[in-house]
RNA sequence: GGAUUGGUAGUUCAGUUGGUUAGAAUGCCGCCCUGUCACGGCGGAGGUCGCGGGUUCGAGUCCCGUCCAGUCCGCCA
């Protein structure tokens, strides 16, 4: 027996008992004739005793950092305790020991605060594995999966597999392909999700699926994007989108109080995607707080509704206002005392490529009253308050303004007000709110490539109001440029997406079940009923033998556990992930293949092509 | 594909207007130390300043190119 303890669990109660644990070297203290080791494994830290004797055996050959040891002695009291550690009462005096195995000196220190760099930590991933900070999120992943399963189980959903090796799809993402030895000049794709796969279970009657499971996306990648990540994916049948959202509201709700004792009681915030659009920028607003942006251009409207706000700053003669497009405005709290070298750095902050502006308008409403702005020729006070009151701004208020292309701008404005709230600290990582976006457009025009695309993906079924508006017209632009008028751009999708701080966790829709509101839809993204055919035949051939109404969601695994962890990066979250350039470090992948290969899969590289 | 930050000792970093032998901390090695837990004390070893080219009497420092890493934009149904 190696063990018999491990070096998290002894306490004072366990005082005078025989016990043999094992574990790595921590640190090393030495003392002239007794030596101090502290013993770590998965579960803690155990400090061991090495008196007089033992300590001649230790000098002969005194093992390092990270050897593995093996020790047999007593536990006993200690002199003085240390109250930060969870065994700090007791210590091994040990009696006997063997060291298990050697271990090189680390190249960075094993601990929460480690010397070490990212990449280096990355290529010595096994040893960044050890310390505690990583393994406790290690331990959060597993905690969320197993919450997830409890949950999908007792709602009777199956966990089924799916498999990895399909066909290349036309729609979303770039695959990852495989080639096929045994079907020359043949590849497999890996999937981007299982999606048709959930639909044609679903059609073969298992009503409740769900899988936490592997999805590959060849695209360049981002701190929250990996090229391999994990989904909970789920699908049901006999379901409109209320029941799903209520069934995973659920879910996440469970997680929550599983994973961090937290109590969510609330139902769900909702929000139409038009609203999020509008009132935060962004399909995905973080509503950790308000800062709600506000038009000042000409009137819009918003869920059918006109906007009063519209109109207060036009024909004043300032020509960066008058002739933009949109005029955006967001009334930051506190600020309003900002001096000229704050302001500017935020002119430079959203002149940055990545922002793009041209420049940054400020109105500052002193917490006595006054307005104060760097546009005062143009709008003399009157005109600052009612712009003022207008965006709900209170004394004490910063009122920042955008002006310029609308997406362009709106885009700018949603950037400027994370910012802002992240410096203002009102995104703080102990916080959480959920939210659900709804009503997403079914399509989006995609003008480089002239045609429809689906914005969620092409089994997404429309809203049931908009599905004769959709069969009655032909996806056909006569004009590229008259896009915009087409009634397609105003068909709802029953689409919705789940957001928690700014992130979107999950999405999911109510899928089209019947085989001529499919081709349709293929038809509307431009494939010919034979490139239909030809692609999803199986999909559109099982829709023909009785396919129930159905609809599913999936989430972003990792990044959920990323966010419940207070994270920012999904990398922390997986065991061995890959870096920006979609390597990884430690295996040192992907790498070249041999000649032999190869040939086996009849694959003759472009000279230059592999290096 | 683009923007941007960085690359100097095993590691994390400093290195001024270009100027003597490139520093600190930590880690590592040796000696001392019986109550430490960030132990302490003394001593020591350790450098292709990412790589290539250029400017200069002289380059870690300036210029050009390139590679690697981080972040972001494009992209990611």
């Amino acid at each position: 027996m190696y063990r018999t303890h491990t070096c998290g669990e002894l306490r004072q109660e366990q005082i005078g008992q025989q016990v043999t644990l094992a574990g790595w070297v921590q640190t090393i203290r030495k003392f002239g004739s007794i030596t101090f080791i502290d013993l770590r494994d998965r579960y803690g830290i155990t400090q061991l005793l090495f008196g007089e004797e033992l300590n001649k055996e230790l000098a002969d050959d005194p093992p390092g950092r990270e050897y593995v040891l093996q020790v047999s002695g007593l536990v006993a009291g200690r002199a003085s305790r240390n109250p930060q550690l969870p065994t700090g009462d007791i210590e091994i005096k040990v009696t006997a020991f063997t060291v298990l195995n050697k271990s090189l000196t680390p190249p960075f220190t094993v601990q929460d605060d480690t010397d070490g760099g990212e990449d280096l930590r990355m290529k010595y991933r096994y040893l960044d594995l050890r310390r505690p900070v990583v393994r406790k999120n290690l331990e959060l992943r597993y905690a969320v999966n197993r919450a997830a399963r409890d949950y999908l189980h007792s709602n009777h959903f199956m966990d089924l597999e799916t498999p990895f090796l399909i066909k290349s799809t036309p729609e979303g993402a770039r695959d990852f392909v495989v080639p096929s030895r045994m079907n020359p000049g043949q590849f497999y794709a890996l999937p981007q999700s299982p999606q048709t796969f959930k639909q044609l279970l679903m059609v073969s009657g298992y009503d409740r699926y769900y899988q936490i499971v592997k999805c590959f996306r060849d695209e360049d990648l981002r701190a929250d994007r990996q090229p391999e990540f994990t989904q909970i994916d789920c699908e049901m049948s006999f379901v409109e989108q209320e029941d799903i959202l209520n069934m995973f509201e659920g879910m996440v709700k469970y997680i929550f109080k599983a994973v961090k004792n937290i109590d969510y009681t609330e139902k769900l915030e909702r929000m139409t995607w038009e609203q999020a659009m509008w009132r935060y920028g962004n399909d995905k607003p973080d509503i950790r707080f308000g800062m709600q942006i506000l038009n000042l251009k000409s009137p819009f409207v918003v869920d059918g509704k006109l906007s009063a706000n519209g109109g207060l700053i036009d024909g004043a003669g300032f020509g960066v206002f008058d002739y933009a497009e949109t005029v955006l405005a967001i009334a930051v709290p506190g600020c309003s005392e900002y001096t000229r070298k704050m302001t500017d750095e935020l002119t430079e902050w959203v002149k940055r490529p990545q922002i793009g502006m041209q420049g940054l308008v400020y109105i500052k409403y002193g917490a006595d009253g006054t307005l104060k702005s760097s546009v005062d020729k143009f709008y003399p006070e009157p005109k600052l308050r009612a712009i003022a009151a207008a965006a709900g701004a209170v004394p004490g208020d910063l009122l920042l303004v955008l002006a310029g292309r609308e997406e362009r701008t709106r885009k700018a404005m949603s950037e400027l007000r994370l910012e802002m709230g992240k410096r203002l600290g009102f995104r703080r990582e102990d916080e959480f709110k959920l939210l659900w976006v709804l009503d997403f457009p079914l399509f989006e025009y995609a003008e480089d490539e002239n045609r429809w695309v689906a914005r969620h993906h092409p089994f997404t079924a429309p809203k049931p109001a908009d599905i004769d508006v959709m069969i009655a017209n032909s996806p056909a632009i006569e004009q590229a440029e008259k896009y915009l008028e087409h009634p397609y751009n105003h068909i709802k999708a029953n689409a919705y997406d789940m957001v928690l701080n700014g992130n979107e966790i999950g999405g999911g829709s109510i899928r089209i079940y019947r085989r001529e509101l499919q081709e349709k839809m293929f038809a509307a993204l431009g494939m010919t009923p034979q490139e239909a055919q030809q692609k999803f035949g199986f999909l559109l051939g099982a829709f023909e033998y009785g396919a129930p109404p159905h609809g599913g969601i999936a989430f972003g695994f990792d990044r959920l556990c990323a966010i419940l962890g207070g994270s920012e990066s999904i990398r922390d979250f997986i065991a061995f992930p890959k870096n920006n350039s979609g390597r990884d470090m430690m295996l040192d992948a992907p790498g070249p293949i041999d000649e032999k290969q190869l040939q086996e899969l009849s694959i003759q590289l472009k000279p230059g092509g592999a290096s």
